[in-house]
Formats: structure tokens, sequence, C-alpha cells
DNA sequence: GTCTATACCTCGATAGAC
DNA sequence: GTCTATCGAGGTATAGAC
């Protein structure tokens, strides 16, 4: 049998131990320091392996202590996750909530720039929150998805109020809602603060393609093309 | 424990008996009709269930066959899962290559649309392609992501043209283009061939927020926002 | 609250008859 | 090439001492 492996995708190397994690500032501080550290250990874990290729004891291991003790503090292996999922998407949608301006268009940059420098800032807890979801109970999944409706109706609102004014380009608000938020949530799949970019660069370039995406009609081209073939493959375009 | 459980996400709930289902048209019929039943089967396993929470009797049972009846026809749950994976990639690559045209505004629209419409149209074996690749052998992976550099080349060589003419507006080549591709894979998370949108109709849709990105310089906001600041929320929108 | 030890289960993969 | 039966490994979670 294969291992879930670290490097198994493009983007998906998180090597727990040599990895720059800020998880451990997420965790309400209701939660003592040895679940306070199960969260991060588990965080890493999970963003790594994925939830069910991490075992209890990789859990309790990565916070120092044996396979039995997880269980004073948490009940599960799913209850820390939905923990760690319920903090992500509270914590994210507090965020990027930008102060009531009138300018609508300094209202959605605002948005999607703190939205992917969170995502970007969080990364690790932000892939378990974003990845994981299948995994809860149903009950748990419910309460995750209001917040995620909830994130949505934010962008949709904005995104409404614009159209409506004339700011913003007709065009489908539901659909490219769920564009802007592909767009703000990929970052989770690949950031690295190894890299160049800081969070704030990467809000900033997300947040001028929304923007793009919002107020330009894009150019038609003249030739609608004939429905796709799936049997049969194009020409190599060069 | 939890299991990982169909309707866990906004768009997981594939539940693969009543799933319209198109991924048995994709294998090469150099595989019998019995391996080409365990692909399907296998596929529909890993996009709803994950690949490390389905069993190998899962896959059998879905192809009508017993738990060991599998290992006559593919090595291991892993090899399943790798040609699932390549067959996707390959013939997804295939399909968009543009015919070779000299309007780059053409061209980029072409690529878009057929990748869009091909991740809607196959999303069942797309998502296991996209979303399960870290449960691959390192060898597996490598050969699979061969076929994701190759797509991004493609991708890239129409952005550097189109910048490079003036067509486009100067733009970081490599963050559009993953932010491009973000978009044309998302649908293979929430698509489902009951809604109202035909593959087509998405991709259109799709080709045209990329064709924004590319040919339009979106307002700056004058007002640079300060950096996020983690441990404070910020007001409510509305 | 943490430990060691272990119960109990399910999984991937194999053996061997037909 | 499919079946039934099963092995051996490794998983979650618990028992009970300290």
């Amino acid at each position: 049998m294969a291992k879930r492996q670290p490097g198994a995708f493009d983007t998906w190397e998180l090597d727990a131990p040599q990895l720059q994690d800020r998880s451990a500032e997420l965790w309400d501080h209701s939660y003592g320091p040895v679940a306070r550290r199960l969260l991060t250990s588990a965080t890493r874990c999970y963003a790594s392996k994925g939830f069910q290729a991490t075992t209890t004891r990789d859990i309790s291991g990565g916070a120092g202590l044996s396979p039995a003790a997880m269980y004073v503090h948490f009940p599960s292996k799913e209850a820390i996750l939905f923990e760690i999922a319920r903090t992500a998407h509270v914590k994210a949608l507090d965020d990027m909530r930008s102060p009531a301006q009138d300018d609508l268009v300094e209202r959605i940059w605002h948005i999607v720039y703190r939205h992917v420098a969170w995502n970007a800032r969080y990364h690790v807890a932000a892939r378990v929150a974003q990845y994981e979801l299948a995994n809860l109970t149903p009950e748990n999944y419910a309460s995750i998805r209001e917040i995620r409706r909830e994130t949505n109706r934010v962008y949709r609102s904005i995104v409404a109020d614009g159209v409506e004014d004339g700011v913003f380009v007709p065009i489908d608000i539901k659909r490219v809602v769920r564009g802007i938020i592909a767009l703000a949530v990929d970052p989770v799949r690949w950031y690295r603060h190894s890299g160049t970019d800081s969070p704030e660069d990467l809000g900033e370039f997300y947040a001028g393609l929304a923007l793009a995406m919002l107020t330009s009609t894009p150019p038609v081209p003249a030739s609608r093309t004939e429905p796709s073939d799936p049997t049969q493959a194009g020409e190599p375009a060069r």
C-alpha cells in the first residue's frame, strides 16, 4: 500500500517538522496548553498526510504524548478536526470582513486582499479547513457549512451592490463570486512561507484579478467554438 | 471514528449509485471489460469517499466481484488510482490543446473553454485526478507531475505571447496562469450534471473571466490597506 | 493527566480450490 | 479468472496502574 507521502502534489509537500507554521497562534485559550499542542500537531498531520492517513499516535506523538493521552483532551480524531476547521473558518471570516465603506471597489478589493492574505499566512490550518471537511460528522459539517454560507453572503452582497450601482459590469453574481472565492482559496494548496511572495503581496495580486473580472467586459472571440468532442484529441497547439 | 460521508462538503455529496457519471467512457480498451468496470467503480469510490477511506472490498463490490478478484487485474489500490489519474490528465490535456491560430484571444478563450468543459463533463474522474494525487507512490506521482507541467506550459506560452504582443496587459505570467488554472479546475469540486449549466456554458463563462484578467487593468483603490492583523477581527461589513 | 498494555476491529493482500 | 477463507499488520479506543 502506498502511504500518503510528503511531496505528492505539486504543492502538497508539507513536511511537518521543518514547516514554518503559525497554526499555534490560532487556538482559543479556553483550551489549555496541552490541548493547544494537540491541535497544532493534528493540524500539521492532517495537512501533510490527510485526515484518514494520520493516526491518533501521530497526533499524540507530535505533541510529545503517549497514544492514550489524547483522549483526555478530545473525544476523537474527528472532534479535533472539527475544532481546527471551525476555528479557521471563523477567524478567516472575521478577519476579512471589510469595514463598511461607500466605495464598492475599495470594499471588494479589501475583502479579497484580506481573505487571500489570511489563507496564505495560515495556509496549513486553512488547507485542513478546506480539504478535509468530508471527514466531519454530518452535524459538525452542517455547522461549518453555515460559516461558509456567511462567507459567500459577504462576497455576494458587495458584488450585487456593485452590479446594481453600475460600478461593476453586469455579470452572474453567484458564478463570479464562486470564481473569486476559488481564487482566494487556491493559495492554501501551494503557499509556502519560504517563497518570495508575502501573504500581502499575494492578496494584492488576487484582489486585482477579482476587480478585473468585475469591471471589464472581455472581448468575445468571433468564432464560437464547436462543442468539445471527448473522443477526439485536438491538434497539438505548437 | 467518523467515516468520510457523502454530503460532507458543499459540493462533495457524490453518492456513487445515483450519479450520472461518464467515467466509463474514459478507459483505454487495452483494458478488458472487467478491468474497466473496476476502474469505474474505483473512480466513484475515490471521488465520493477519498482514496484512504475506500477499501478494496468497496472497489471489487462496486464492480460485482469478490474482494480477491481485483488483484487479478491490478496489483494494488494505488495502481488503480494511478491509472485513473494518468488517464484523466492525459485526456484533459489532449482535449484542451487548441488548434494553433494567430489570434491569441481566440486561443486562450478556446483552451479555457475546453479545459473547463472537460473538467465538468468528467468531474468524477477529474476530481480524483486533482485531489487524490498525494496517495500515489513517488514514481507514479512524478509521472503525473510531468503531464501537469505540460498543461502549465500550454497555458503559459499563449499568455506569454499575448503579453509580448500587447494583446494582453503586462502581468505576472506565472501568477495569472496559476489563477486561470485554479478557476478551470474548480468545477471539479462542485459540478453536477443535474444542475442547469452544461459543461459548455460553464466553459464560456470561465473563458470570459480569464480574458477579463488578461485584457484589463483593474482600478487600484486609493487606500492601500494596512497589513491584516490576525489577532483582531474587523468590524462586521454590514 | 499521563503512562503501559491491550482489546477489538478492519484493512490490504495472499492461498488454494474450482 | 473467480471464488472462499484467512493471514498479518496496524488502526481506534479503553483499562487500569501510578
